[in-house]
DNA sequence: CGCATTTGACCTGCGC
DNA sequence: GCGCAGGTCAAATGCG
């Protein structure tokens, strides 16, 4: 539905439009001017075949100096490039300080911070472990991995009909579990990525305890294939969530993260301290699981960015958009004149979904879990 | 009919 | 070793 598609990326862009600007971190978000959150032209070298956290390499205009040289993988001509990362904002939760994640959820016994797995400087960790025959793919709790990213989650424009905010990010998740958290009054959603059935990439969605408004999502794993070369690679994750939504339905819940786009890899831990108070993130991610999110997302903004002509109407939604920056891949992006531009520039549909339009799943490649259960 | 969500049960990690 | 709590499974249910 429309609603999802523009909702989840709005939410997206909200919060990392958003939450930054306080300084208090988890704070309830704050408006920010449009000005605020507008990307530079200025783009950033990706690795075409990147993939993984689509955040990872989005710089932040505000906090970040046009990324020119930097985060350049190669120096391949057809690499695409990328728009300053806007989702930069999105607070990372560093071990050293009081992550949001926290806040939502008190130390718990036998939880303890996930090792951070990679520095700054990039250096990968593989922080995946295979343990039991449940769970192949990875090893629970401590050992696992794992990023933590906060978002404001009130977003009305994206909540679903129940209220439920659905954040999303680039890639696909189907919701598979639900639990009470022991010393949070919200429960923490369990997605897995539903792009491939054989991906292992995973993420936890819950409020933070200290305030309702803002969404913790932790990333696990990561995801072991490309990013979907149609909107729906994601077979069934066209669907946004029910109606119905039963009970704590109007606590976290993203799924629907629908319409990823990764690309593929095979992403590590790294770590980027960021934000200062909770804002923080943890870090533990691995630049690569974070690709996937930028690669996606670059994909977009390279369509509105070279979209010159269309750069006027492209602001003026922005400025519809008003308190939901998030919006403008809903809106932001209009189709370019000739579609068939749009099969090159935008080989992912993003116009496609970002205008709320489904897609039929392309031929996944059925890679079945043989990690999971028969 | 196919797929996603819900939800209770089960499994496993971790602290004591 | 025990118990608690988190994490995952899988049947039931609902929606498109």
């Amino acid at each position: 539905m429309m609603e999802n598609n523009q909702g989840d990326l709005a939410n997206i862009v909200r919060a990392t439009t958003t939450v930054t600007a306080t300084t208090d971190g988890c704070s309830t978000p704050s408006q920010q001017p449009e000005a605020d959150w507008q990307y530079s032209r200025n783009s950033i070298n990706y690795p075409p075949e990147y993939c993984g956290d689509p955040f990872t390499y989005i710089t932040d205009p505000l906090i970040q100096t046009p990324p020119t040289s930097q985060l350049v993988y190669n120096s391949n001509p057809e690499e695409i490039k990328r728009p300053s990362n806007i989702f930069s904002r999105m607070l990372e939760i560093s071990p050293n300080t009081k992550p949001c994640e926290s806040q939502a959820s008190p130390p718990q016994r036998g939880v303890k911070n996930p090792p951070i797995l990679v520095s700054n400087s990039g250096g990968l960790i593989s922080g995946l472990q295979i343990s039991s025959p449940r769970n192949t793919g990875i090893k629970r709790r401590k050992s696992q991995a794992k990023k933590v990213v906060c978002i404001p989650a009130a977003a009305p424009a994206n909540s679903r009909a129940s209220g439920e905010v659905v954040p999303s990010d680039l890639w696909a998740w189907r919701k598979y579990g639900q639990k009470p958290i022991k010393g949070s009054p919200f429960p923490r959603g369990y997605y897995r990525c539903s792009s491939s059935k054989g991906c292992s990439a995973r993420k936890q969605v819950e409020r933070s305890q200290t305030d309702p408004n803002m969404l913790v999502i932790t990333y696990t794993s990561e995801h072991n294939h490309p990013w979907p070369t149609q909107r729906n690679a994601l077979a069934g994750s066209t669907r946004s969530q029910p109606a119905k939504n039963t009970k704590d339905s109007s606590l976290i819940s993203d799924h629907s993260e629908k319409h990823a786009y990764p690309k593929n890899h095979d992403h590590k831990e790294t770590s980027s301290p960021i934000g200062d108070n909770c804002g923080a993130v943890k870090e533990e991610v691995d630049n690569r699981f974070e690709a996937g999110f930028n690669e996606g997302f670059s994909a977009t903004y390279k369509l509105a960015l070279e979209a010159d002509h269309d750069q006027d109407s492209f602001f003026a939604d922005l400025g519809e958009i008003g308190d939901d920056p998030l919006s403008l891949f809903g809106h932001g992006f209009p189709p370019r004149d000739d579609d068939n531009s749009h099969s090159d520039l935008d080989p992912f549909n993003f116009y496609d979904w970002a205008i709320g339009t489904t897609v039929e799943a392309p031929a996944t490649e059925a890679v079945e879990d043989s990690g999971r259960k028969s």
